[in-house]
DNA sequence: TCAGAGAGTTCCACATATTGAAACTCAATT
DNA sequence: AATTGAGTTTCAATATGTGGAACTCTCTGA
């Protein structure tokens, strides 16, 4: 057997299972019934069944006996809050995001790529109050949002191909772009520009523009956007908000290198 | 060997091991070295090593090379929003909590119990707007929080007295309930009134009101607390709101008794 | 009332993944 | 050059996990 060096495939080992077991019980977005996960899954029924039974022994899975079905477990979110805090920008990057939030009254978002994809770490609302973990936690399309054009332009061309090809690329909007060639071609325009657009990509009278966050070896740490929608605002609108934008971005990525946690 | 049914102790099997490091290293609360976690671990070294490794390909560790170090993944934070919105009372609290913290215009907690201790799952604030994960997720002490004696009140007996003594009693503050003989009485006292108060028993200078969320079959799904400092209020004057913690305790119940994944 | 189907659970001989003492590498000290 | 300590690798022993098959329920329909 191999091992596999940095995941993005799946299942070394027992634990890699039972991880696989939670991705699968998590995706289904409601709580799941054994024949359902056993149907997924290609574990043999037995392997799957005493896998789902750790996983709830050990809290990562809550198992409702009335309905018997499976749903992630409280124990999740506790871990959470320590992965947020430690190892997501949004905790640095806090103050910034508030003060570009209050200066472009428009909506930010704060995202890390997470195996290709978009993950939202930290959002704010023009309107409403933050949204919580219905925000945090979040993921998105890499291909089809600004955030993650961002950063996907700037990886390293191998992690960059890498991604690019593990993208389910789907039509959300007739202006999405649904091959692998036409957004390597929009990743280099982007890479040229600094700065990325969403035309409505993703989802109809939605656009944004956003801007990578990136370490002083270029690496790239995250993607900050500004969100609007159509009738509210135009793209040469947002591009106006540029500067603050960048400005922002740059700053976040000064403290996050600059943050060592107190001895 | 003994495969522990409820959890509550820990590890049974590798991944229970495994989720037994990954707690470690998120109680650490920052980013932890090899030896830190081998010298709390009562694995040898491989192992914990090999643990670390598979955790870390897996995504559920992050591993910073220069500085050695392991910290919690973002993997989690992933797996926590699904949990949180498929587990958790807050999607379906949510609508209540907002009028409730409207009407009374103090701090808001949103709780649930989880291995004897305080999960807070959502939270208004008075003033500032919501502060994300730094608050859902966080854990707090059972013995010593309004919301933590209210579930405890109401928990059946066995559970009840198991969760008494897995409290950690130490002394926060002067009024601190230190032994599990305090905290059973006091606790009785809770389910005579319905209600209970924390009378700056955890941090000096704040003080709060508390609920149960009782489903019609008398089980704890979670608590509900008012909060506020004794400068801006008193006991008293949290006790004027309780019609109004409690309507919103039961409605909270109501709902999520009601509450059916749509097919 | 009873056969049949489907979901969930248990069993157990077998195979593999996990174990951990010990040996090793690679700095940083002395 | 010698020493120490952190981190990493090896490998035989074996504890753990595997999964086909058999079993138990609980429905459903004739």
């Amino acid at each position: 057997m191999n091992r596999q060096a940095t995941n993005g495939g799946h299942a070394d080992g027992t634990v890699g299972k039972a991880l696989d077991v939670m991705d699968r019980v998590a995706a289904k977005g409601r709580p799941a019934r054994f024949a359902e996960l056993l149907a997924e899954s290609d574990h043999p029924k037995a392997t799957l069944y005493r896998l789902l039974q750790t996983l709830t022994s050990q809290g990562m899975l809550i198992y409702d006996e009335t309905r018997q079905t499976y749903a992630p477990g409280l124990r999740l979110v506790r871990l959470a809050h320590a992965a947020w805090q430690q190892s997501s920008l949004a905790p640095i990057a806090r103050p910034f995001v508030d003060a570009l939030s209050k200066q472009v009254g428009e909506t930010i978002h704060l995202a890390q790529m997470d195996q290709g994809q978009v993950l939202y770490v930290d959002k704010r609302n023009a309107r409403r109050p933050v949204e919580m973990f219905s925000e945090a936690g979040k993921i998105g399309p890499g291909y089809c949002t600004g955030v993650g054009k961002a950063m996907l332009a700037f990886l390293p061309p191998d992690d960059r191909e890498k991604a690019v090809n593990m993208q389910s690329f789907f039509a959300h909007t007739s202006r999405t772009l649904t091959t692998p060639e036409a957004l390597t071609q929009e990743l280099a325009a982007i890479r040229a520009a600094g700065i990325s657009f969403d035309r409505e990509e993703h989802e109809q009278g939605i656009i944004c523009i956003a801007a990578p966050i990136l370490s002083s070896a270029r690496r790239v740490m995250g993607g900050l956007s500004i969100t609007a929608s159509t009738q509210r605002n135009t793209l040469d609108g947002l591009a106006r908000l540029r500067p603050a934008l960048t400005e922002t971005a740059h700053k976040i990525a000064g403290a996050a290198e600059n943050w060592q946690f107190p001895d």
